[in-house]
DNA sequence: TGAATGACGTTTTGCGAATTTTGTCAGTCA
DNA sequence: TGACTGACAAAATTCGCAAAACGTCATTCA
């Protein structure tokens, strides 16, 4: 049967996230999830070929999430501009919060960036085309200046790319001789202006 | 005397390079940089007080280089938006060269980027106040909207940082879905100008 | 007298053995 | 018959120790 299939994967990945969060990525393994579940190892592999596709697929739950906060702030009823300065601080409080607060998520996302770039190539790909959507609005509405809204996009993202990518805004958090989040935000939104 | 230090000093960053060059930055050990210059390793630590200091040295040595070369170009006789696209197209060339071409100068690199936070960040402020110079003469042409030239300099560097800071620069390389450094760098400029 | 060194204590690294973990598969049980 | 498991091979990780590298200092030598 397909949904008590879709049962189980989702029960193993609410248990590894519990777990991973808890004691950490490498810390647990598929015997821990198991046991957690009241479960043989051997009977993880039936719903997921190694360990790595849980990471990956719990991975891509996570990024889900975020995308749906970026939806909804792109459906906001706010001009472009707001929406997409909501988007960044959105994002960077997210990154800032749980990438560098929570160390065992922090491991995680590490592991991630390491690892399984196609998941994650995958989301930008979804925000990158919701931001062009934004951008979409704002040339229309006479907010900015008429250009490629796909590659706007992609240089937009570029441009903050110190407040969202974990890695870097880990890097960049304490440094005196960085802008501020607001400074970055305005001077990429100016990029746009008219 | 203080002369003939300078020269030893010289001497074993010289010797230092060479080794880190061929062998790797790990590979090497103080031992094999006193006898590449037939004295002693006891010899070594009346200069640097430690292997690290010497690798901090040269990391300030060779920034040194990079920032003459951003030098020449804020002053070449073009204007503010031409000087800023070559100056970040020169780094982006040196980053891509020399830190993803030769593989034992990335592991350097690497290190360098995990401990020795200080010689990279005055590099980063030196850099930046010519940048800001660049965009002053902007302004002052009439290329650039008024803005203070100080956030401007640190808004345009964060903005091309994917092309620039080697670690951004190597994950972002093989990328589809990623702005060419060409629209990357028009689009910071367009921030810019009025 | 001060540049230079050999000898030496301390810390780090490298490496093979042992243990853990991953992933497979033949076989059980409902 | 197919969901599930225990037993097991292969791969990865940890651990303990020997070797190497770091950094100090009393001593030598010019």
């Amino acid at each position: 049967m397909d949904a008590s299939r879709q049962e189980n994967i989702t029960r193993i990945l609410d248990a590894a996230e519990r777990l991973f969060r808890h004691y950490g990525y490498t810390k647990t393994n598929v015997a821990d999830i198991a046991r957690d579940l009241g479960m043989s190892p051997a009977n993880i592999y039936r719903f997921f070929s190694s360990k790595t596709e849980i990471h990956q697929a719990l991975c891509a739950r996570m990024l889900e999430a975020s995308y749906q906060q970026v939806y909804e702030i792109s459906r906001l009823p706010l001009s472009a501009t707001e929406r997409l300065r909501r988007y960044v601080l959105a994002q960077h409080k997210m990154t800032v919060e749980t990438m560098l607060d929570e160390q065992k998520v922090h491991e995680m996302v590490i592991v991630a960036i390491e690892r399984e770039w196609h998941v994650i190539e995958k989301h930008i790909d979804r925000i990158d085309q919701l931001l062009a959507e934004i951008i979409r609005d704002g040339i229309e509405a006479g907010e900015f200046a008429d250009q490629d809204p796909e590659i706007a996009a992609r240089c937009f993202d570029s441009s903050v790319v110190t407040l969202c990518h974990p890695q870097m805004a880990a890097q960049c958090l304490a440094k005196e001789n960085r802008p501020t989040p607001g400074e970055l935000i305005d001077f990429a939104l100016r990029a746009l202006k008219k």
